[in-house]
RNA sequence: CGGGGCGUAGCGCAGCCUGGUUAGCGCGCCUGCCUUGGGAGCAGGAGGCCGGAGGUUCGAAUCCUCUCGCCCCGACCA
């Protein structure tokens, strides 16, 4: 490929609508081109990059024996209706109607559509397991596309979806996929972690979101320095305090506290810090009030908090100021938990203190040296706050840390959900009618290159790893007009070809700085100078992106000391 | 959906508050000269219904109303 027929419109400036890192340079490396909010052309290079990850994900998943087939992008109606989907789905679900009325949506997720071929095609345990595949264009109406193809209402994505005839052979299948999409993340070249996350009600530590460790990412994660450790916020287990034993409880002493609502005013007129102080949160729970006893700097998980009390998080919300003073006659502020008359839920950190302070229960007042057991009893005490960088990780003691990830990947062990929903049913070995027992595997396909971007640039570009580059290598002729140059650099340009080496020989009439401007911009790995010193010494600049590590060598040389170092650098 | 910001040449922006000849600047683009190891220089040139509609006015990029689009924060989403 030359770079004077292919179609890399670079930009020298970043573009107004870019605000991080990997937008900018999608769309200053000539990678990408909006079309309309959310939705983005590939250019040649962003494409050949997609197309690499896609070449990585195909590999593994093929070695872990999953098939790859095609699905049709536009789907009926019905078949949501059948799942329950229609009603639940929302308005990301992108519908319309075709010619005769009928009702379909554009695919966001194919669970459905798999589904419905299950039951059409495999009827006996014999058959059984089997894993499929796809990797499809999604399509999701974004309340807020953002990021360039971090979040885009199209998207590429793979797409996987697993049919067991047991539940140990889809426990087996996930731990396959697992593995396979740490082998796709690794050689991708990220810095990931696959962290556990909320799988709601199926329990167990069934669903995993595999996150890019980068500033720019949407979710909070909790990584632990010392082991591997790794949760999202909704997930990441708080390690219960041990209780102070050599402090003795004090008796319970009444303060008025005008005006004093806050955490911090209270705090402040009392003079002690926030984790002396429990204060007292009302939940409602499917329209029933609850207490919820938390340490004065503690937040709620509202995930945890719903997971604990056996209810969907979409049915407990916080609880308005009528509501609180309905439930306990008591204006929010001064909410206690002594004598309260609602049920309460304790997180397990207040079991560890001793002599803290809380509402009394009446306006303008509090009380000190109070103490859990002694002077009151919650209906229940869990694990239903948000962990900080102050807790320790529940599996080594180590220290967490609270860092920003991209989800690029996300597993999950689906059940029977929508097999029972649609009546996928197989025939098991006793002649018994089961339904399948699934597992659904993505990987955003397109937001992988973007991620992979925020974790590999510099001030001059992008740095791709080699192995999801959308080339390898870049020969750069300074001198087009110099048939000595120019035949140098076509020369090396053909034997990295036929040494199958995906490369681009810039042959542009075009000054030697902006062809460096460019070749940093694009970031292909392999930068091959020929110019000036050729001409004078024989030698050729071979520079690798990432590196910046630069080597000057003979021509004879060139080629076999590039295919070492992408050998390398691809694993 | 709530809040904020922005739409003027391919890209980045000024002009708008305080209406007044042919609407500017930088980059890019085209032609020529020159230059050729880090986005050079000189000369000439093309390119805009100032997002759209309506209104106010003798006169609107500029003021008013509506509308469409884009971006950011939040909500939502996995």
């Amino acid at each position: 490929m030359r770079f004077s027929q292919l179609l890399i419109p670079t930009l020298k400036e970043d573009p107004a609508e870019a605000e991080v890192i990997s937008h900018k340079l999608l769309l200053r490396a000539g990678f990408i081109r909006k079309l309309t909010s959310g939705s983005y052309t590939y250019l040649p290079l962003g494409l050949a990059a997609i197309r690499k990850v896609e070449k990585i994900v195909r590999q593994e998943m093929n070695a872990a024996g999953a098939q790859e087939l095609l699905m049709p992008m536009v789907q009926p109606a019905d078949l949501w209706q059948e799942s329950g989907r229609w009603q639940e789905y929302g308005k990301e679900l992108l519908r319309f109607q075709d010619r005769h009325n009928r009702d379909f949506c554009l695919g966001p997720t194919h669970e459905e559509v798999i589904t419905d071929l299950a039951r059409k095609n495999i009827h006996s345990y014999k058959q059984l397991p089997v894993n499929l595949y796809q990797i499809q264009t999604k399509y999701r109406d974004e309340a807020r596309p953002r990021f360039g193809l971090m979040r885009g209402r199209e998207f590429i994505m793979k797409d996987g979806y697993s049919f067991d005839a047991t539940d140990q052979g889809a426990e087996e299948t996930y731990e396959k996929m697992k593995y396979a999409y740490h082998r796709i993340f690794t050689r991708c070249g990220l810095n990931f972690r696959a962290v556990e996350a909320d799988s709601g009600a199926i329990g167990g530590s069934f669903s995993h979101e595999f996150m890019v460790l980068a500033e720019t990412g949407e979710d909070t994660v909790v990584i632990c320095k010392s082991c591997s450790y790794a949760a999202n916020m909704e997930k990441a287990v708080c390690m219960p305090s041990s209780a102070a034993t050599d402090v003795a409880p004090k008796e319970v002493e009444k303060i008025e506290t005008p005006g004093k609502r806050k955490v911090a005013a209270v705090c402040d007129f009392l003079d002690i810090t926030p984790n002396r102080l429990v204060k007292t949160l009302v939940y409602m729970v499917k329209d029933e009030p609850l207490a919820v006893l938390l340490r004065g700097d503690h937040e709620v998980e509202e995930v945890k908090l719903a997971n604990l009390l056996g209810v969907s998080d979409e049915e407990i919300r916080l609880a308005d100021d009528k509501e609180i003073f309905d439930a306990t006659g008591t204006p929010s502020g001064y909410l206690g938990p002594i004598g309260l008359r609602i049920k309460s839920v304790a997180d397990q950190e207040i079991a560890a203190m001793v002599n803290f302070a809380v509402g009394a229960g009446e306006k303008n007042f509090h009380l000190l040296n109070v103490n859990m057991g002694r002077d009151f009893s919650p209906t229940m005490s869990g694990d239903i706050r948000k962990v900080t960088a102050a807790d320790r990780c529940v599996l080594c003691g180590g220290e967490l840390k609270l860092t920003r990830g991209i989800e690029v990947g996300h597993i999950f062990k689906l059940g029977t959900k929508y097999s029972e929903a649609l009546g996928a049913t197989f025939l098991d070995d006793q002649g018994a009618e089961i339904p399948f027992i699934m597992g659904c595997y993505g990987i955003g396909v397109s937001r992988v290159v973007a991620a992979a971007i925020e974790q590999h640039h510099d001030k001059d570009g992008i740095k791709l790893p080699a192995a999801i580059a959308p080339v390898q290598a870049l020969v750069l002729n300074l001198s087009p007009k110099d048939d000595e140059i120019s035949r140098a650099a076509l020369d090396i340009y053909q034997q990295l070809q036929q040494k199958d080496i995906e490369v681009i020989l810039d042959d542009r009439d075009e000054r030697p700085g902006i062809k460096f401007k460019d070749a940093d911009l694009i970031g292909i790995p392999m930068r091959i100078t020929v110019g000036k010193s050729f001409t004078k010494e024989g030698m050729i600049e071979v520079r690798n992106r990432a590196s910046g590590d630069t080597l000057t060598m003979p021509l004879t040389e060139v080629v076999s000391t590039v295919a070492d170092l992408l050998a390398a650098a691809i694993l």
